[in-house]
DNA sequence: ATTGTGATGATTGTCGACAATTGACTCGTA
DNA sequence: TACGAGTCAATTGTCGACAATCATCACAAT
């Protein structure tokens, strides 16, 4: 999750670089991407980043138009309704292998999540206690133990940051939004599948239609 | 699927190229990739190469060791295990979806594509039929109108494919491929959800345990 | 025989440059 | 004023070259 080791290689850490500056919302959605003014930016060739750019492209955080360059990937109410659809599908499949494989020691530790989350919701940021929320939730997938569901997560996860950037306002209320993983939380301790899978599709779908229809008013043109 | 135009750009173009190499099984896993070679097989520089083999990193065909270069990526029994887990809770998420929205006429072509495999069963190679398989299950995805979950199973497929190609053995009766379709139409046919479930997951675990255990007795040190 | 050491060849990472193409801008004309 | 053709700057796609690094191999010492 977090970097190895301040020595990775120069396309990696560009690619973080622009990673974190769309995600933050300091490339807009639809910004241009030019190589040269990238590469002096970063003190390098235009080289690494074009390698750079196509890996955030696999990413889906970029488009490339041939033969015009790279651009912020724009997404769209649709995109989100996708994503978070997905993400339902991806993500109750996790917990409901997880259930049969976590111990008290893994429970623990989404409870001291939470508990960070709270603690987040007082002092915090909003962009710090988006990060952690989606801590919390990668942590339900690694706890299927399936590296390639875990990948796929993280995908979403990058797409759904992106997304959600433009968005301060869903997170009006920091102290709720730690609130409503108690409920998932309380499943997996009683160890109730049904309860499990169905605390999570509330919690996904809830947010799923706040956040689609925050796009869907974006799209329709009311402030940015 | 299919290229739009045949002037697809260099590294796409390579990188389509390599892909069929892996998954055709022409390049062999574990196998070395170097920049100057392939370059020299496609009569460019090594530049697209770079780009095409960082494409299908992102993809998981092949992995790369820092200054080591690139390397075909070697599926273990662990990694097909994982593949085939996400694939059941994505594809039948999808299917969940797709019922609610299939018409006769959604339905009727999967009925068509089942016949392709009949046919090609008598008629056809191995990997035609492999290949029209993924396409039936691609098909299914497709009709949850779901355009992010698609492009998951398009890599998951690739993936199998690739870990696949070195098996020809699993469809030693094509015939029967062909047949443990049935109950997966038939299921769709009434719109028995309950029933399109168990039918997918029993599909797709028959699979997964074939080729789990076809790559255990690989690593066990059985003839590859 | 085995292990450590040093030279050597091969390969990657990065760079700057050139040609091709695109989009914008200007100018002229109806 | 509106529209179209032609020009031009800017940017990408591609290339070859150089330096840094790694693996291999031979050779010597224990």
């Amino acid at each position: 999750m977090f970097s190895t080791v301040s020595t990775t290689d120069l396309v990696t850490q560009i690619a973080r670089q622009i990673t974190e500056a769309i995600v933050t919302g300091k490339l807009r959605p639809g910004a241009r991407l030019t190589e040269l003014q990238l590469s002096r930016e970063f003190g390098t060739s235009r080289a690494p980043v074009r390698e750079a750019a196509r890996l955030l492209e696999s990413q889906g955080l970029v488009v490339s138009n041939p033969r015009r360059g790279f651009f912020v990937r724009t997404l769209t109410a649709s995109d989100m309704r996708d994503i978070y659809e997905l993400r339902i599908g991806l993500e109750l499949h996790a917990a409901g292998i997880a259930l049969e494989r976590m111990g008290p020691a893994e429970i623990a530790l989404l409870e001291r999540q939470i508990a960070k989350l709270y603690a987040l919701a007082d002092a915090g940021s909003v962009e710090s206690q988006i990060f952690e929320d989606f801590i919390f939730h990668r942590m339900l997938c690694e706890a299927s133990g399936n590296a390639r569901l875990i990948k796929v997560y993280d995908e979403l996860a990058t797409e759904m940051r992106a997304g959600i950037t433009l968005i301060g306002k869903l997170y009006d209320d920091p102290h709720r939004i730690a609130e409503t993983h108690e409920p998932i939380l309380a499943a997996l301790k009683k160890g109730d599948r049904e309860e499990l899978l169905s605390a999570l599709h509330y919690h996904i779908t809830v947010a799923q239609e706040a956040v689609v229809a925050l796009f869907e008013g974006i799209e329709r043109g009311d402030a940015s």
